[in-house]
DNA sequence: CTAATTTTGGACTGATCGGTCCTGAATTAT
DNA sequence: ATAATTCAGGACCGATCAGTCCAAAATTAG
């Protein structure tokens, strides 16, 4: 049973006062703002607006959590770039590296790439979300770029990726979101073949 | 008085059994590890081999020695970049591109890039020294592209770093060092200008 | 109604956090 | 030697950590 399903509920006993999903979101809001290191479970339930025991008895850990928010905030942003990706008018590609390097979340950057920098190397799980979920960057990417033969356009692909993931450090160091798009700009050289 | 140069010593008292330079590089390794807030003041003393007064007597407390860790970092990586940027043979600039992208800490990224990550959003002075770290990233590179004028290249000097920044992300979640390499071969798109 | 069941708030736990302080050892100047 | 000074080890501090537990409230089935 994932921490996002709710047990089923049949016999009698109180139901819960409040929404399951939402609190997942708010942990991942906060998650997003802070990191996991430095977000401790009072920061967690208070703005979840649930107790201490309700936490545990829904999200089972601090980890699991944050897991959970961290796989829930994957799907969405993949679910947008798809979207984008399929749009029939103009070019998708520098909509999706736009979308990428600056994902709604303002300084905080993109929540995947943060848990990466911070997790990765010592938790083979997050690393596991990172990778499967950069990966499917790398394709929607390689697919729009070239319909025809996605393989082809790996590396060009993996570089635009790179690039518009690259640009969040700049942007957390002070650099203009104006500065941030000239540069995102500057990946057209990569749009097209070599040749 | 900065925590990496010792008060100076003149009269009587007991000199000091260990070398600050040394500690400070084992503080270093251990925040690079592990982030700012996963480590411990234990974590730092027993990495530095000093005990605990020694360690808030020379550096004050956990966030100088990291800022200072920080600091004694940049210049390192800045002095490394300028030696490659100076060298006469050959394109500088990939080899510059590849320092960046595997700052010798293997998945550990680079320490900067961490720290601007984790902390910059909350912490003006780690925003700070992260700015100017690129800065000067950026300047380096802009004036290997175009040592007439650097000024001109500025756009591109930045897309290179952001892709090389970017492939620091996808090493962590697990890209193979080939397939970074072939990322960045891809920047050489970007190594003149455009027309 | 009563009995059963589940959620709730918050008290509680042992561990660990960053940081301070005190005592004794080490070293130098006289 | 002796006095002065600095260092090192580790006990200690209040605060906070993640996680447990329990009694009371809420709800439903019968």
């Amino acid at each position: 049973m994932s921490a996002t399903e709710t047990k089923s509920r049949s016999g009698p006993g109180r139901p819960r006062c409040y929404d399951e999903a939402a609190a997942l979101d708010a942990a991942l809001q906060v998650f997003w703002s802070q990191g996991f290191e430095a977000t401790s479970i009072d920061d967690l339930t208070s703005a979840m607006g649930i107790s201490r025991s309700s936490f545990y008895s829904a999200f089972g850990s601090k980890e699991q959590v944050f897991l959970a928010a961290l796989k829930a905030y994957s799907a969405r942003a993949l679910g947008a770039l798809q979207d984008m990706s399929q749009q029939p008018a103009g070019d998708p590609v520098p909509a999706m590296l736009s979308a990428l390097a600056s994902p709604d979340g303002g300084p905080r950057g993109c929540l995947l790439v943060n848990c990466i920098t911070e997790l990765a190397p010592h938790h083979p799980e997050v690393a596991a979300v990172g990778r499967a979920h950069l990966a499917r960057i790398e394709r929607l990417i390689a697919e729009a770029l070239s319909p025809a033969d996605p393989e082809a356009a790996t590396d060009r692909a993996r570089a635009l990726a790179a690039l518009a993931i690259g640009t969040l450090t700049l942007r957390k160091s002070g650099l203009s979101a104006e500065a941030i798009d000239a540069v995102l700009k500057q990946g057209h050289a990569l749009l097209v073949p070599p040749g």
